[in-house]
DNA sequence: CACAACAATTGCAAGCATACATTTATGGCG
DNA sequence: CGCCATAAATGTATGCTTGCAATTGTTGTG
């Protein structure tokens, strides 16, 4: 009988190893898009797609910037045509920031590739072998619980 | 019955989830790192890790940077202890980069912590469920062939 | 030995991220 | 209405990365 520290530890490895594959698949996603914007440009980007329209203070404080710094990046982002500053009337000195369409292209696509990317790396397997991926990656997923955004960020997820 | 095109996208999905729950666990274990070396300089660490000790052109062409650019970051990065320049006696107008003790730690301390919380997430499962996943993880990697160090380096990994 | 090829570094310059302090505009409250 | 708090932007400064061009030192070759 397996000791259950070595059974353990092989699980990790497993997994570790399919991180490996998985970050590699990120990451030629990433690679062109960085390319084009900086990580911590990408990063408002990303999150501009998820949460829609946000403030320049919910902003900074969501991807750990000072204010200051944000202002500049966002100086940048415009500049470059991926977002827009809206003044909203309600409240006037707050400034909303939103994608461009041409912004949320640029992160649709990055995430459509790395989609693809994957679909690719499953085509070659049966449709056994399709299942029992979906069930483990599941079951993964759901034992590591909801992934806060925030940690995702890092990478520019 | 489930026509393909459905099937591969529910597999592609769930990888693309267990991809996030993944690289939140990466990302964690680069976060802190981040807060000492920067990204590229990690990258020379990590490049160093797997490698041992490289020339400067060699480790300029790996992480994909002008010799120029790695000189500096060179400097900086012994100057703050994590690696050594060293001239080798053969050939004089070689300086081979090698990794400090320190240097050592550091890389190898985010990895450990990188697989001690992958550990964490699978020790709530059931050892039927950890096998599963083993083999689906192990069968993933698999199926994506050899990742290759050049596309983890974007992401410092 | 002289000269070309090579390895690495240095000079010079730009862009980006970051930080702290200050300023400007606006909103809320007594 | 006047004052204070808030939101964002600017002034100023530093450090890292990157690039192109020129330089220094070393190896190998004719």
């Amino acid at each position: 009988m397996i000791p259950d520290e070595d059974f353990d530890a092989r699980a990790a490895d497993a997994a570790l190893t399919a991180s490996r594959a998985l970050m590699g698949v990120v990451a030629r996603s990433v690679a062109g898009v960085l390319e084009i914007v900086t990580l911590p440009q990408f990063r408002v980007l990303v999150l501009l797609d998820t949460s829609g329209p946000l403030r320049m203070g919910v902003l900074g404080e969501a991807i750990g910037v000072l204010p200051s710094t944000l202002s500049r990046a966002i100086d940048r982002i415009v500049e470059a045509g991926w977002v827009r500053r809206t003044t909203r009337p309600a409240s006037r000195r707050e400034v909303l920031i939103e994608l461009t369409p041409a912004g949320q292209n640029l992160v649709t696509h990055a995430l459509e590739q790395r989609r693809d990317n994957i679909a690719d790396i499953l085509s070659v397997l049966s449709p056994d072998q399709k299942s029992a991926i979906v069930s483990a990656f599941e079951l993964f997923a759901r034992a590591a619980g909801e992934t806060s955004s925030k940690d995702l960020l890092i990478l520019g997820i």
